[in-house]
RNA sequence: GGCCCCAUCGUCUAGUGGCCUAGGACGGAGGCCUCUCACGCCUCAAACAUGGGUUCGAAUCCCGUUGGGGUCACCA
């Protein structure tokens, strides 16, 4: 075994210098004093990193562990220990015995998440010696995380299943310092396509991209939650109907593969859900990021017949542009098929009534087209495909009459003019 | 490898000994609706890892096996 690297330790036995081979060796024994935490409530956990804002007045949980240590005299004396060229000036502490806090010989246990009441008992002797200070002096992950949470008054530290190794060692140091411990839940990880676990490290994708890609911070939340969780057979909860009715009690077991079709078609349902003004909010940004200023409440009034046909806010802003742009790019194959001299006459008839009938709302114009259709013989659908190509440049939009009295009586008709000079004649 | 966790349709899951010839949702296939595309509705395919126990009875409880995962840092 290599020597151990100087540091301040905690033994998770007895009092041993850990430059002496870290409390390995020494007693062991059976067991007892098991320390039960039952899970209560729920609660995320949270944490401020030391870079983050919204620490103001805490200090960074580094300086804060570090102070802690030198107030419980965790690094109170020397070893023999000297620094070396390749070590830093400022390492000092060396390697520091600091009395039992454990004994050896017994287990702790904490609870994990099923059915809120399966304990996971982890024998000492399983146990390495805790560094809870780098030679430098800088904190390490465990003895940090533990000041942080009993500086922020943490009663439920809930994280996921790959944190379980951590807690008796966490618990360890809360009983050391003197401190009510917390109660501890685990939750299953959630895991890529690949099945691999997703984490910081591994495969994850930032929160902000799920916006910019247009998904509702509920609707994500939702998904996330429902991973892991069920309420029965429901599927979709409002942010309130999860803070009401999620349990401990249905938290899962198993890890879950993020599926990013069912948070899509969540998405889509939350949409749909959604008030149009609050979905003007979120669509607003997205236009103006592809140049296109709107008012909302033009907006809101171009936004119902895209909902339907949407899975995400991207779609919605991607839909809702051709409303606020002059002109209409054409498709080349819609346009090959649709505008040629064949339905050329069809669309000079069609633009006739728009110009006349336009100003009499979307259902008075279907019901002239259905007329018009029938008069020559064809079904509506041979009459508003072209019309519809000419007035969105493609073969797929949202209902053609609704689609153009949003346009505008000359907005439409220009874009028709624009298209019959397309058709050859 | 040691220790720990886990195991129901491809995926998320319901299921806490009889209500299970296993239910819902996403995705897939087919159909209805229909001015396109969607939405919506209907139908279908699709799972209790495995071997033992316990029990009148097991997806459910126990043990083993197999498989998967986590963790074994002066990382977080």
């Amino acid at each position: 075994m290599p020597p151990p690297l100087p540091g301040t330790c905690i033994s998770a036995g007895r009092a041993l210098p850990c430059s002496t081979g870290c409390g390995r060796g020494s007693r062991r024994g059976r067991s007892s004093c098991a320390s039960r935490t039952p899970i209560a409530s729920a609660a995320r956990r949270s944490r401020c990193k030391p870079s983050s804002t919204g620490c103001a007045g805490w200090g960074s949980p580094g300086t804060r562990a570090r102070k802690w240590a030198d107030r419980t005299r965790l690094t109170s004396r020397r070893s023999a220990w000297r620094p070396t060229r390749s070590t830093p000036r400022r390492s000092s502490p060396g390697a520091v015995p600091t009395g039992a806090i454990a004994p050896r010989s017994s287990s702790t246990s904490c609870a994990s998440r099923r059915r809120a009441r399966s304990d996971i008992t982890t024998q000492h002797k399983e146990l390495q010696d805790e560094v809870i200070l780098r030679a430098d002096g800088v904190p390490l992950y465990n003895f940090g995380a533990v000041v942080d949470d009993v500086e922020m008054g943490i009663t439920l530290v809930a994280r996921g299943d790959d944190h379980i190794v951590n807690t008796p060692r966490q618990i360890l140091m809360y009983q050391a310092l003197g401190y009510p411990v917390p109660t501890f839940a685990h939750l299953p990880m959630i895991l890529g396509a690949d099945k691999q676990r997703l984490s910081k490290r591994h495969g994850a994708v930032s929160v902000l991209q799920y916006r910019d890609d247009g998904y509702l911070p509920g609707a994500l939340v939702n998904y996330l939650v429902r991973l892991g969780w069920s309420h029965g057979d429901q599927e979709i909860f409002s942010l309130q109907e999860l803070i009401e009715k999620f349990d401990w009690e249905h938290v899962g077991d198993t890890a879950g593969v993020f599926n990013p079709e069912k948070l899509l078609w969540l998405n889509q349902q939350w949409i749909k859900a959604t008030p149009v003004p609050e979905l003007a909010r979120h669509v607003a940004p997205l236009l103006a990021q592809r140049g296109v200023q709107v008012d909302s409440e033009r907006l809101a009034r171009v936004l119902p017949p895209i909902v339907e046909r949407a899975k995400t806010l991207v779609d919605m802003a991607e839909q809702a542009r051709t409303f606020f742009e002059k002109g209409v790019r054409f498709d080349e194959a819609a346009a090959k098929k649709n505008l040629t001299p064949d339905t050329r006459p069809l669309l000079v008839e069609a633009r006739d009534l728009v110009a006349r009938r336009i100003g009499e709302g979307p259902h008075a114009l279907e019901q002239a087209f259905r007329e018009l259709a029938t008069q020559r013989g064809l079904g509506l659908g041979k009459l508003a495909q072209p019309v519809r190509v000419a007035v969105t440049g493609t073969t797929v939009s949202p209902p053609l009459f609704e689609t153009l009295v949003l346009l505008g009586r000359d907005e439409a008709l220009a874009r028709i003019d624009a298209a019959l000079a397309r058709t050859g004649g």
